[in-house]
Order: C-alpha cells, then structure tokens, then sequence
DNA sequence: ATGACTGGCCCTGCCAGA
C-alpha cells in the first residue's frame, strides 16, 4: 500500500494538480496540509469523484489538513490531544482498512514556529511536545502506524542546501531538532532515511529567490513509521516534477510504499 | 552584491508562510 504527503499551500489553488496526481499515482491514502479554507469550499465532490473518502479539518484562510482514502476512514481523531483551546486546524487521524491490512493515519501540520522571539515558538515547542506523548500512546497499541506531514523541523545538515542560512531559525534551532529526535527515540522510523542517505533530498524550495531553479531546497516533509509500520517499508517516493509545473505548490508530495 | 513569491482576506495593503 502506498501512503503519500503534501502540503499542498492551498487546495483550492492547487485542485488540478492534486485531481492529476490522484489519477495519476493513485495512492492508497494522501495526507494533505495547509488547505487554507474551511469544509464548505472544500472540493469534495470532485475528489470523491476520484475515487476517494474524506476526512478533513478546515480553518477560514490558514492551515486545515485532510486524510483522502481510497478506503473507508474509521475512528477519526480531529486534533492533536493535550490542549483543548488549540483551535488551529493542524492534525487529523484515522484508521484504514486496506487490502493489505489495517493502517492507522495521521496528516500532521507541525506549527512553523518563526520569528522565534514571538509566542510562535513556544507553541511549536509544547506542539511538538503533545505530538510526542500522542505518539507515545499511539505506539502502545502495536499497529502499522505512519504519521505524515509538514513536520517544518530540518531535522540534520544534509537536509539543507545551505544549512548556515537555516542557523536560528525555528525550523533547525537545537531544541526544535531535539523534539524531532524525541519522536525518533519513542521507536519510530524516518522511511525517507531508512530507505537514503544522500544529502539533497528536499521536499521544499522557496518561491523566492529563484530557491528552485538553484536547488536551494531543504528536506521538511516527513513519514515516521511505527516498527510495525518500517517492518514493511518497501521504499520512499519524492514527486520532486511537481516543483516544476505551472503554479506548484512550494512542498512536493512523498510517497511510502508498504508492502502487502 | 542584492533581492527576488504566493495565497487569503476586512478587496487592498497586510499577515502568514519557511
């Protein structure tokens, strides 16, 4: 079965990609990020029209993250637990009961965390903090777990072009690297690492400074694997061409595939 | 060398993103 991530820096903007990716790669379940729109202008039909079931979570202008699923979407958790006023539309989960067997997911928004002097910080910090002790419960049950999405931590060097111009800045900062390293230390596996260890291999290019056309990118967008999970991972998939299409979003999509 | 974009929204400059 194949499971896919993408920050997709509005859907509404990037519908014909996504509708052409579907058909395209058809992947047993997408995780999406930063749908910037709340459900009512969600395009669901057009979606379920391509073959897939939706659970989403919207917010008017920021955020929102969806789980597309070939498959019937069961036990849907809307939030990240641990702070019921955190109203940001940042995590949706659910359970998926595919040919190969059942899988739990997660499509995860991680909080960018910049400027670092603000309150933004330290709302990545305890987000990051309360994905951590979710996980931990989520590991406990023993399942093929995957959780995916915009995770905004650089998490090593090689995952920068330019890892000095990356110095301070919330996305690579020590303690934001530490917490990544927090979720890896509960027992789950980064599948693009398990698979690669080159440097270079980035899911993000800024708009500006020509950030594509020179390679400047960095590696942001993670699939973290339960042992049950990485037990069968067959490989990793960058969709890096869709950087390079008429009006992109600024992420590609990564695709694991598992096997059975 | 420097600066460079895109999207949504209070519809028009401003906030947010990374």
């Amino acid at each position: 079965m194949r499971i896919t991530t993408w920050n997709v820096n509005s859907i509404r903007q990037r519908q014909a990609h996504l509708l052409d990716f579907l058909r395209e790669e058809a992947p047993d379940v997408v995780c999406l990020q930063e749908l910037k729109t709340t459900l009512e202008t969600l395009p669901r039909a057009e979606i379920e029209d391509a073959g897939y079931n939706v659970a989403a979570v919207g917010q008017k202008g920021f955020n929102g993250v969806a789980l597309l699923s070939k498959h019937p979407i069961e036990d849907v958790r809307e939030g990240l637990p641990g702070d019921e006023s955190d109203s940001q539309a940042r995590y949706v989960e659910g359970v998926i009961a595919a040919d190969g067997g059942v899988v739990r997911v997660a499509s995860i928004y991680l909080p960018n965390g910049n400027p670092v002097d603000s309150e933004k910080y330290p709302y990545k910090l305890a987000f990051m903090d309360r994905l951590v002790a979710h996980a931990r419960s989520l590991l406990r049950l023993e399942e093929t777990l995957v959780l995916a999405g915009d995770y905004n931590v650089i998490p090593e060097p090689r995952d920068a072009a330019d890892p000095a111009a990356w110095e301070g800045d919330a996305l690579y900062l020590p303690q934001t690297r530490a917490k990544f390293r927090a979720l890896l230390a509960l027992g789950l596996t980064d599948a693009l690492r398990a698979c690669d260890d080159a440097a270079g291999r980035y899911t993000f290019w800024d708009y500006q400074a020509g950030a594509w056309q020179r390679n400047k990118g960095i590696r942001i967008d993670h699939l973290l694997l339960s042992p049950q999970a990485a037990d069968r991972l067959d490989g990793v998939t960058i969709h890096k061409h869709e950087r390079a299409k008429e009006k992109p979003s600024d992420h590609v999509p990564v695709t694991v595939r598992l096997r059975g």
